[in-house]
RNA sequence: GGGGGGAUGCCCGAGUGGCCAAAGGGGCCUGGCUGUAAACUAGGUGCGCAAGCUGCGGGGGUUCGAAUCCCUCUCCCCCCA
């Protein structure tokens, strides 16, 4: 084999980690390897502006495109999130206004250029072209697809063989988003690979529409922190792009084991044989998991924090999670100087009713400066400020006030 | 146009007149253990100090007693045409 060239080599990681499928795979290589600086088009869905750490896999292969030259189009799907989306079986996504529309592709690109470089980017509103399309032009794009075609998508094929409804609103979205393609030129689209299908409809529609198809890329799934599903926010199993550096970082070293080969693999730019050794010691016992998951964790929180929060998040998980330490900074709360313990614990936040709140100390949760307490109905006085723990990590600094009572 | 099925706690889902504050699972919370907020394990999970109250899509009714029966309204789904 031929020696490679250091762009070489950035374009066959860039393939290839990361990466499921390729299409066409020697003709993208050679048009990344080109002169030119292609179009790459990452299509937005503004209905659901909450970026985690999925969307990241993708964001970051952006960079990566963007770390060759390349250029990156967002198109926000303003038009299609206007009209709703009468989508499968969960829950129908809503009609939006436009000023909700805009507010929720402010948030997305807010998170997006927190990976992607903005100078290298191009942000476009899909009802540019959509708002001006006429009824002429909607039958026009739809004769140039079929019927069939379109049922070999196999969620569309699974749902007419039970006989499961599928509205002719969703069978039209796959050409909405081809033509997507086609009004900004696309050279390359990505998305997850459960875009695949919607993907290769836009080079075909691109064809009909007498350009050069694009190619397609597609990245994993990344699985949330069940373990189990991909991660997605409707199944409460993801890390959020903005969460705070502490909880990011908690929640990172509370993945299962099991996923961390693919979680070092998408969400970090450590070198395979690096990876492939963490994961030879962690299956022979040598390496304990919990290290890798901190090292996997300061990454993360440095790239989409900054390494001193990242440094800060570790030592706060050290404290509170490791050493059963009090963390440093703690809420503070106003309470009267008299009150019964389960009053404290629900002023705090720590309970929505009085019940729970008895349930905690009777389950043996529940410390008041490190005392643990035992009686649901204790009243305590305090004489100044005092520590109440409820759980392993949750905590607050009680301050009696005499006015607040 | 016709026929049928369904709506239960955060979610899924049992229950078809009293033993139902409502099985089971998931989630979440707490304890234990630990290698971490993994795994495992035990328990808890409407409100109220309590008497008790609220509760099974909304409203009304039958009954000593209703998630369960009747009427009605709203919404969802399926089949036939």
């Amino acid at each position: 084999m031929e020696h490679q060239s250091e762009r070489e080599v950035l374009v066959d990681r860039l393939l290839t980690r990361g990466t499921v499928d390729v299409v066409v795979r020697e003709r993208l290589r050679a048009r990344l390897l080109g002169d030119r600086p292609l179009r790459v088009k990452l299509g937005v869905d503004p209905t659901r502006p909450d970026i985690h750490l999925g969307h990241y896999v993708c964001f970051r292969k952006l960079r990566e495109f963007q770390a060759l030259g390349h250029h990156v189009v967002v198109i926000i799907g303003d038009w299609t999130a206007r009209i709703g989306d009468p989508s499968g079986r969960s829950t129908q996504r809503p009609m939006l206004t436009a000023q909700e529309v805009a507010a929720n592709a402010q948030t997305y690109l807010d998170q997006f250029f927190k990976v992607v470089d903005v100078n290298r980017a191009e942000i476009v509103w899909q009802s540019t072209w959509f708002g001006k399309f006429n009824l002429e032009d909607v039958i026009r794009l739809t004769s140039k697809y079929t019927v069939a075609k379109l049922l070999t998508r196999e969620d569309f094929a699974k749902r007419y063989e039970e006989g499961s409804p599928i509205s002719i609103t969703e069978l039209l979205y796959p050409l909405l988003q081809a033509y997507d393609s086609v009004a900004i030129q696309a050279d390359v689209e990505i998305g997850g690979t459960d875009q695949l299908f919607n993907l290769l409809v836009g080079r075909d529609i691109m064809r009909e529409y007498g350009l050069e198809p694009q190619d397609v890329l597609t990245v994993p799934l990344l699985v949330g922190t069940d373990g189990y599903l991909k991660m997605s926010k409707s199944y409460g199993n993801y890390i959020g792009v903005s969460e705070p550096p502490e909880e990011m970082f908690g929640k990172i070293m509370s993945v299962p084991d099991h996923v961390l080969g693919d979680y070092l693999r998408l969400l970090t730019d450590l070198p395979d044989e690096q990876i492939a050794q963490w994961l030879d010691e962690m299956a022979a016992g040598t390496l304990n998991p919990r290290d890798v998951k901190e090292r996997l964790a300061l990454i993360i929180v440095s790239d989409l924090h900054s390494p001193q929060a990242a440094e800060r998040a570790r030592e706060y998980f050290h404290r509170v999670h490791r050493l059963r330490e009090v963390p440093e900074e703690l809420p503070e709360v106003p309470v009267p100087p008299r009150a019964r313990v389960i009053d404290f614990i629900v002023r705090a936040g720590f309970a929505r009713s009085n019940n729970e709140a008895r349930r905690l100390i009777m389950q043996g949760g529940v410390r008041l400066d490190g005392e643990r307490l035992d009686d649901p109905e204790a009243v305590m006085e305090l004489f100044g400020p005092a520590i109440l723990q409820v759980g392993k990590r949750r905590f607050a600094r009680l301050l009696p006030s005499a006015q607040d009572s």
